[in-house]
DNA sequence: AACTTGGTTCCATTATTTGGGACACCGCAT
DNA sequence: ATGCGGTGTCCCAAATAATGGAACCAAGTT
């Protein structure tokens, strides 16, 4: 068993499909089915997989959930920063979370739902285009110019997705957000998805996460995202002082 | 590179470590030191692992994120269920969640917190010990008695763990339940922790999940207990008759 | 400079994986 | 009852990969 076939098949059960048949696999990744077969049951056995025994199919076990649990957990940054943010969902009613960078991608470490009549729902694993989001925009300011044209040399095209369509309008829309500290999208991602994010550096390892309220775009004002965005620079500012910790005010300065 | 020796470092990390040094590793697995290094090092390469380069340790990747938010997020009557025990949560302030037995444990699928002073927090992939818990009980319920001893033959002994302390224990408390078709605990799993939790069984591939609140068992007296109780079987019931799903009252005569 | 600690790389040796083919099981059609 | 198609399992000769001791590297300490 070659990790690369097991890495494969935990990617296809994170991003395509929910559970997976044996003839199934075999298909899609092109493995004769006495391989896919034992190497499902192999990861079955081994407590990687769990199957359904009605419908034969495989999908991940708990053990996932207990890992994805566990990530980045111990950090007293990201506990802290969750704390404030379920603070901050409960004053405003707004769902909150915790994001990081992932290439092109922005993928939810932590979330919670607001309370508003519409929810806007962004469980922890949750990913979206980084390009396209007030999360992903405001982690990618923190990158160099250099680094940002590597990840978007080929600029990707999703039907459906909207914001900045090249490279060079990224990256105007970048050195806006180094000047201000923070961003904001709406019906970029996806129409009717609004969201306002800070970036928070964490002094100790160099990674970086966003702070973000995510809202309905049609029942949230111009005004009121702003009063949003204050609470989280606030938070930001809180966090950099506890935990001399680096928020994005100071990283637009330093791009000056 | 054996699969039982991935397992084996991601056991590790989801329950005993958050993340690995090399030698760590080599020291706690008793391996090489070379074995160890170029195992992490292949799992990062992979992506099942990820590495911060100040201290050098590993950690699951965000890939782990992914696959759990896609544990069983395909099932209606899973996905109906939290969606109404998220509904239960606004209604009565209470932290909610949804748990599945395994083995001797019960572990968190779903939860939210509630918005009481006192915070229950329990995320998805905690684990707690089955026969100490209003979740683990409810679901030890509806398996049948030879399956309970199997599991419990040696019972198990925690420290600072309440609840049954001896099979026969256990089993008493299990006829109650399936009478009465709901579980309650307080301060058993952990001390200042209450719950109350129902069964709910999906008719298509025959597993069972538990529906809970979390409170602390301070602050909710057992008149609030009963009635958090019946807001579950109402739940419950509503679930069993869009999904065909059969909830614990029934389960509760079939073993009279 | 020497030592300690943590980690990496190489390669001869050892162990494991692989996939074709035969087979089992089940549902469906005749 | 029989045959067919689809899904999945198991075996084993052949092929491929993993292993761990030893040497080495880097950084910090004495």
């Amino acid at each position: 068993m070659s990790l690369a076939k097991v890495a494969a098949i935990l990617r296809r059960l994170a991003r395509d499909q929910h559970d997976l048949a044996v003839g199934e696999l075999a298909e899609a990744m092109n493995w004769p089915k006495s391989s896919a077969s034992r190497l499902l049951k192999d990861m079955h056995q081994h407590g990687l997989l769990e199957r359904d025994y009605g419908t034969r199919r495989y999908r991940p076990s708990l053990l996932m959930l207990q890992l994805a649990a566990r990530y980045r957990s111990a950090e007293p940054l990201v506990e802290a920063a969750d704390k404030a943010l379920a603070e901050l969902t409960r004053r405003t009613g707004q769902a909150t979370g915790i994001s990081v960078l992932d290439e092109q991608d922005v993928v939810v470490l932590r979330s919670r739902a607001g309370s508003q009549p519409l929810r806007v729902v962004t469980p922890p694993g949750d990913r979206g285009p980084a390009w396209a989001t007030s999360t992903g925009r405001v982690l990618l300011a923190r990158l160099t110019d250099e680094e940002i044209a590597r990840r978007f040399r080929k600029f990707p095209r999703r039907p459906g997705v909207g914001g900045p369509a090249s490279l060079e309008a990224l990256m105007q829309r970048i050195q806006r957000i180094r000047a201000a500290g923070w961003e904001e999208a709406a019906n970029e991602a996806m129409t009717g998805l609004g969201g306002v994010s800070v970036a928070v550096e964490d002094a100790q390892n160099g990674d970086a996460f966003a702070l973000y309220f995510a809202f309905s775009s049609l029942h949230v004002h111009k005004q009121q995202r702003r009063e949003l965005a204050r609470h989280l620079r606030e938070a930001a500012d809180a966090l950099a002082r506890r935990f001399n910790a680096q928020p994005a005010a100071t990283l637009g300065r330093a791009y000056g």
